[in-house]
DNA sequence: CGAGGGACCTGGTTGC
DNA sequence: TGCAACCAGGTCCCTC
């Protein structure tokens, strides 16, 4: 479900109910997500809240010593709600606070990840090895060419590498493609300095004007309000198969690449 | 090292 | 209406 502007959502909406709260107690429900949540967890108790950030697709959640790490997966979502409220199918953990208010994460596939870190947090095993924030510098044409000589698979498969860059998923993969003007399927390393000094300005473009949305709401996804994203109604090629490009008027095509769907113009991607 | 495929889950939609 | 098949916004891990 979420991709970086749906997280940035969701991070900006419960910021405000968190920051400067005690954790009272962390309510594990269903401990089975992908990794099993662990009582490590519970070293949060009684901890105050000093920050909240996103890497990746990860949130972290600063206390006085280490912190709590959540990723949504592909289903997850979080909502601030009343201790007391009736917890609702799939709600697996709580985070109380002193005031009675909550976190609430909801997640039907149980993608996600709940976990319990110590500083330095970059230098968890799941954050180490990623590569630069798509929104900061340290991302740029110079780069992805640099990081793609070599590489035969499809440049769709490359900006969706973790390693490479960070944040940057399945709708948001196919948008700054058209954007660019450059053909999923084509091999990363056969293409052009210039070239992917546009594909990194529609990559920024595009996660900035969906953050500014709220995100993509596809089926389910909303903000910590409840609230849907509203970047669908923006979305260039994503879910468009059979319908007309919007530069050229060309059926947008729809085809499987590193088995994700992908969706481009033939004509205007090259 | 890079590329490709399977794995982890539930639920909504599609098609017979 | 029922039911099976397929699809979904992520990413880790294993093999070649």
């Amino acid at each position: 479900m979420p991709e970086l502007p749906e997280v940035e959502t969701t991070l900006r909406g419960i910021t405000p109910a968190l920051l400067e709260r005690t954790i009272s107690e962390v309510r594990v429900r269903n401990a089975s997500l992908r990794w099993p949540v662990t009582d490590e967890v519970q070293q949060a108790c009684g901890q105050r809240v000093n920050s909240l950030q996103r890497r990746a697709k990860y949130l972290l959640i600063t206390l006085g010593s280490g912190g709590l790490m959540i990723h949504l997966g592909m289903s997850g979502s979080l909502r601030i709600c009343d201790e007391d409220d009736a917890p609702r199918k799939h709600d697996h953990v709580d985070i109380v606070l002193d005031n009675g208010r909550c976190l609430r994460f909801n997640d039907p596939r149980r993608f996600g990840l709940f976990c319990w870190w110590q500083a330095p947090a970059d230098q968890h095993p799941l954050l180490r090895h990623l590569g630069p924030e798509p929104l900061q510098d340290g991302f740029s044409g110079a780069y992805l060419y640099q990081k793609s000589r070599g590489r035969r698979g499809p440049v769709k498969n490359f900006i969706m590498d973790g390693k490479i860059v960070v944040g940057v998923g399945n709708i948001y993969a196919s948008e700054s493609l058209f954007m660019a003007g450059i053909n999923p399927a084509r091999a990363a390393g056969r293409i052009s300095a210039a070239r992917y000094g546009a594909l990194v300005a529609a990559i920024r473009d595009v996660l900035e004007r969906a953050i500014a949305q709220g995100g993509t709401t596809l089926r389910d996804f909303a903000g910590s309000d409840g609230k849907p994203g509203y970047f669908a109604q923006e979305l260039l090629v994503y879910g468009r198969d059979g319908a007309p490009c919007f530069q050229c008027g060309t059926a947008i095509r729809k085809k499987v690449i590193g088995q994700r769907s992908s969706f481009y113009c033939a004509r205007c991607q090259v």
